[in-house]
DNA sequence: TTGAGCGATCCAGTATTATATATCAAAGCC
DNA sequence: GGCTTTGATATATAATACTGGATCGCTCAA
């Protein structure tokens, strides 16, 4: 069954992925149940209108009717808010590296309880998770995450997480407002090894 | 049933009888039958997601998903492509007004045959039904589609309907170049339209 | 008056969605 | 190795979307 709703229904899961919801959290938040969601997501069924309100609108998302020949700028318009420019990229190589981090973070927020910093630290991996990057700038993460590796342990960990929160955030920014039509260099995929 | 996907079915409606298409010619393009369309748009029936689809695929609108965020953006960005600045109005006072000289302009068409003129006539009446216009501005327009009743009947109207279009058109543009903040002095009704 | 087109409504039957619940393998964490 | 979470899947049942008609009242034009 393939249908033209497939890429609203793939836009809802990467969105519902990208800020890391589970189908069980979403489910309870829309009110339908995670079976649903499931086959939904898979294709398998085709939603009504309503469950699919409801299931974005737990995302954040809305549902909008735009002239077809306003849909280009209106598309525009969206990723250029949600990706600054760049391209979306799913299951890349440095995900891995990414998923480790956030996964740092929730630890430490576990552990230390959450702070201000920590939830922009997390927000703001979320987000360069979805960018590409140059080398540089996978360099710099590579460090600063190193860094933050080295000082969860600590009790005072929080000036240093905060710095490295500032540092993150302002690559982020940098990424945000660079020339929207200059083509990144993307990074090349040297991941797998390296590593502490 | 008051659902939460009645507004955009009555955008989708209010596209539709905008675009004077009838329910069974939407029901043909979209592959719907036409008492499914009026259930739906009537609201005794709520739409799956991908007959909503179809239905409004139809009508050259796309179903969009947009960061809650950035849906005033949207919306107003699309208001300004189909009504410039001015609150959509519908069933108001001067509808009927506006109907007659929509079937009029229709008949002539009939009689005479199609003409550039009589395209740009329609389609400027289209426009204009669907706008708050001071009584000034009203007052202009009733003395235009009085004149071109009054010529209707003859066979050496076309100078005539060229300068009326011309009229009417002249109006439109500067309505819909008017100053977006300046509150337009609407005629009577008071009537706000924001989507519940 | 007659006829055509409009939208709303009804009806019977089928197909599909949606719920509730439970299970399952895979991946991550302890 | 155990515990938890995630997403996919199964089954049985209730609910409703959707089709295919047909009809009705209405407005408008011939």
């Amino acid at each position: 069954m393939a249908y033209q709703s497939e890429s609203l229904i793939a836009q809802a899961r990467e969105t519902r992925e990208a800020s890391g919801v589970s189908q069980r959290a979403l489910s309870e938040r829309a009110g339908l149940t995670q079976s649903h969601i499931s086959q939904i997501e898979s294709g398998k069924m085709e939603p009504g209108l309503s469950s699919f309100i409801d299931m974005t609108r737990a995302l954040d998302l809305e549902v909008m009717l735009v002239p077809k020949k306003l849909a280009p700028a209106v598309s525009g318009l969206v990723k250029a808010q949600s990706t600054p420019d760049m391209h979306i990229h799913t299951g890349q190589p440095n995900d891995k590296r990414f998923g480790r981090a956030e996964r740092l973070v929730k630890k430490m927020k576990r552990v230390y309880g959450s702070s201000a910093d920590l939830d922009r630290l997390e927000e703001t991996i979320r987000f360069l998770r979805r960018v590409r990057l140059s080398d540089q700038e996978m360099q710099l993460i590579r460090e600063l995450i190193a860094r933050l590796e080295h000082h969860k342990v600590s009790a005072q960990a929080a000036p240093f997480i905060r710095d490295i929160a500032q540092n993150l955030e302002r690559l982020r920014n940098s990424l945000a407002h660079a020339a929207p039509s200059e083509p990144r260099p993307a990074y090349s995929l040297d991941d797998e090894d390296a590593d502490a």
